[in-house]
DNA sequence: TTGTACGCGTTATCAA
DNA sequence: TTGATAACGCGTACAA
C-alpha cells in the first residue's frame, strides 16, 4: 500500500511535486515528471481517494437508489444514469432500496456520509425525507416520483393509464380491474387516477372492490390477481400498473385455466421483452426507461435550479386486449 | 455541514469526547453523553465517513461488480450479497462492468482507491486482473465465473448443460442447436462442453456449424438463432446458454411462424418467471442465483483461506422439450 | 519550477 | 473520565 512519501523518496522529489505530475498540473520538469511516473509504476502505486477526497472536499462518485433492483424498469433506467455519469466523469454506484424506507433512509445516511457528489434518487413514497441531502449541499434528481423542491424525471403516468384504459373500454371491455402499486408511492396513485378518469370519461362509476394495491412485484401481482379473479363477479379485463405484477397477473390467470387476451382482457405498464413471446402478446404502456435515466443524469451533470422533466408513456397495442366482443360477461 | 469541532464547542467539551461518545465508546460520563447528543441533534450533525475512513484506515462498503444489471440472475445474486453484507454491518454498493473488460478495469480501479472492505465479483473473462486488489490486501471473492488464487461460488454449469442436452436427445431431437456465451467466458465455455459431452454420451459428433457464440444478450440471441435457424439444414432443437438470449431466441423463432416446443425444441439457462408462461412453457436449467450471492457473501465477510463452493443446477423440465417424435427432421 | 508546511475531519494515544 | 495532540494521505498556498 504504497503512499506518496514513498514514492516522492524513490523519485527522489518531494511530495507536491509527486502530486503535481501525477496530477498532469501546470509546471513540471519533464524529467522530473518522468522519474515520478516511473517510481509510481515499480511501487504500483495507487492514490488513496479516501484521503483526497478528504482534502478537495469533493468526490466523483454519484449514488443512484432505486425501489427494486429486479424491476426491468430500474435497471434500464440505471444503464441511461450510468452512461451519462461516465461521460461527465463520475462513477456510479447503485443501491437498492427495495421500497422499504428503512433501507431507503440508510442509504441516504450513507450517501451524506460519504459526502458523494450526487444522488439520483426514486423515492419509495412521498415520505421520502431528502433534508439531510440538501441541508448538505448535495445535489438531488428524483426519478418516476416528484419530491418537492428539486429536480425531478416524471412520466406521464396518469395519462399513460388514461390510454390504456380508455383503449379496454373501446374494445368492449366492461369490468375493467385495476392492480396499482403501493399506497403513497406516487406512480400507484397516479395509475389508478388515470384508471379512474378513463372510467368516468365513458360514463361509469369507480368501483372500489375492482381496484387492489399491491407491492410492485411478483407476487403481490399474483395475489391482487386471484382475489380479483375469485370475486362473486371478477373482471372481464385487467389493467395492471407493472410488468413484474403483470407476471403475477398472468400466473393466477394460468392457474385458473384462463389466458389474457382470450378470457380476460389485459394492459400493463412497462414494455420487458417477455410481453410479446406470451401467446397473444400483451398490450403495454412503454415508458422510456433508459431516457429517463438520461434525462435524470443530465440535470445533476448541468446543477441549476429545480426543474421537471415529464416523459410520455406510449400505449402498444397487441393483441391481448383485441376485445371482448364474443365473451362479455352480462 | 457541521464538525466535530462545532459540537464539541456546542457541549462545551473536547472533541474527543464528542467522538467517545457517539461512538458509545466505553466511558463517558452520562451527563457529558447527553449534551452531546443533544448539541449533534440540534446541529445536524453528521460525521464525515471520508475522514472517518481516512483515520481508522478501513471502510465499511462493499463491492459487488457484476457483468450484466439487466441479467435477472445477476440481480438475484445482488439480493443474495446485499442481505448477508447488512448482517455484517456492511453497505453495499453495486458497479455494472457490462461484460466489458475496460469497465471492469475502471471499476476495480475505483474499489482500490476508495479502499472498500471488500469485492465480490463476476469477472467478466479469465483475463480480468485483480492483482490490483490482492496486493493492497482487499479480500476478493469471485461468483459464477473461477478466478485463481481467491474463494469463488460456482454453478455446476458443465453438468446442467449435459443434463440438459441429455434430456433433449432423449426426447428425441436429432439437431440440437447450442447458443452460448461469449468466447473466454468460462460459463459459456463450461455450458458448450457440457453440451459436447452429453452428444458424445449419445454417440454423436460435434458439428460446429451448430454452436454459436453470442453476448449474453437478448439481440445476440436473437442472431445467433436467426443464423441457426436460416441455415441450410436447420437445428430441431436449441439449448440456450442464459435468459436474456433465450428470449432472442424466441423472437427469431417467432419472426418465422415456429414455436418453441412445437416445432422446435428448447432449453434455456436460467428460470426466469416469464418462462412459465410462454406456451408451450420453456424447460429451464435453474441456477440458485440468490443462494450463490448468500454464498459469495459469506466468504467475504468470513475470510479465512480461499475456498471453492459449488452450487447445482437444477433442470426443470416443461413443455418446450416434450419431443420431437411427431416431425423429426430427416 | 520546486519544496516546506499546513489543513481537510476524524479517531487513537497518552498524560493528567 | 477527560483533553490536548498526533496522525491517517493527500493537495495546495506560499516561500524559495
Amino acid at each position: 500500500m504504497a503512499t506518496i512519501h514513498e514514492v516522492a523518496a524513490r523519485a527522489g522529489v518531494s511530495t507536491a511535486t509527486v502530486s503535481r505530475a501525477l496530477n498532469g498540473k501546470s509546471t513540471v520538469d519533464p524529467e522530473l515528471a518522468t522519474r515520478v511516473a516511473a517510481a509510481a509504476r515499480e511501487l504500483d502505486y495507487r492514490p488513496n481517494a479516501v484521503a483526497r477526497n478528504l482534502r478537495r472536499q469533493a468526490t466523483t462518485v454519484w449514488a443512484l437508489i432505486i425501489s427494486d433492483i429486479e424491476n426491468p424498469f430500474f435497471t434500464a433506467v440505471a444503464r441511461g444514469v450510468e452512461d451519462v455519469a461516465q461521460a461527465a466523469g463520475h462513477s456510479v454506484v447503485l443501491c437498492n432500496s427495495d421500497e422499504d424506507l428503512d433501507k431507503e433512509a440508510r442509504y441516504l445516511q450513507v450517501a451524506v456520509a460519504e459526502r458523494v457528489a450526487g444522488v439520483v434518487l426514486s423515492p419509495t413514497t412521498v415520505d421520502t425525507d431528502i433534508g439531510p441531502l440538501v441541508e448538505h449541499g448535495i445535489p438531488v434528481v428524483a426519478i418516476d416520483r416528484p419530491l418537492r423542491g428539486i429536480s425531478t424525471v416524471l412520466v406521464g403516468s396518469r395519462t399513460g393509464a388514461r390510454d390504456a384504459t380508455t383503449h379496454l373500454i373501446a374494445a368492449g371491455y366492461r369490468r375493467i380491474g385495476c392492480i396499482t402499486g403501493p399506497q403513497r408511492v406516487s406512480t400507484a396513485e397516479q395509475r389508478v387516477d388515470g384508471y379512474a378518469e378513463a372510467l368516468r370519461a365513458s360514463g361509469r362509476r369507480l368501483n372500489h372492490r375492482l381496484v387492489r394495491h399491491a407491492d410492485f412485484k411478483v407476487s403481490g401481482g399474483r395475489r391482487a390477481a386471484e382475489r380479483l379473479l375469485d370475486a362473486s363477479r371478477p373482471p372481464d379485463a385487467l389493467f395492471v400498473a407493472n410488468s413484474l405484477m403483470a407476471i403475477g397477473a398472468l400466473q393466477a390467470l394460468a392457474a385458473r385455466g384462463l389466458r389474457a387476451g382470450r378470457d380476460v382482457g389485459m394492459v400493463a405498464f412497462d414494455d420487458a421483452p417477455w410481453t410479446q413471446l406470451v401467446d397473444p402478446p400483451i398490450t403495454v404502456v412503454a415508458q422510456p426507461a433508459y431516457a429517463i435515466g438520461e434525462a435524470a443524469g443530465r440535470l445533476l451533470a448541468d446543477g441549476g435550479a429545480p426543474r421537471t422533466v415529464t416523459l410520455d408513456a406510449e400505449l402498444i397495442i397487441r393483441a391481448s386486449s383485441r376485445g371482448a366482443s364474443g365473451h362479455q360477461q352480462s
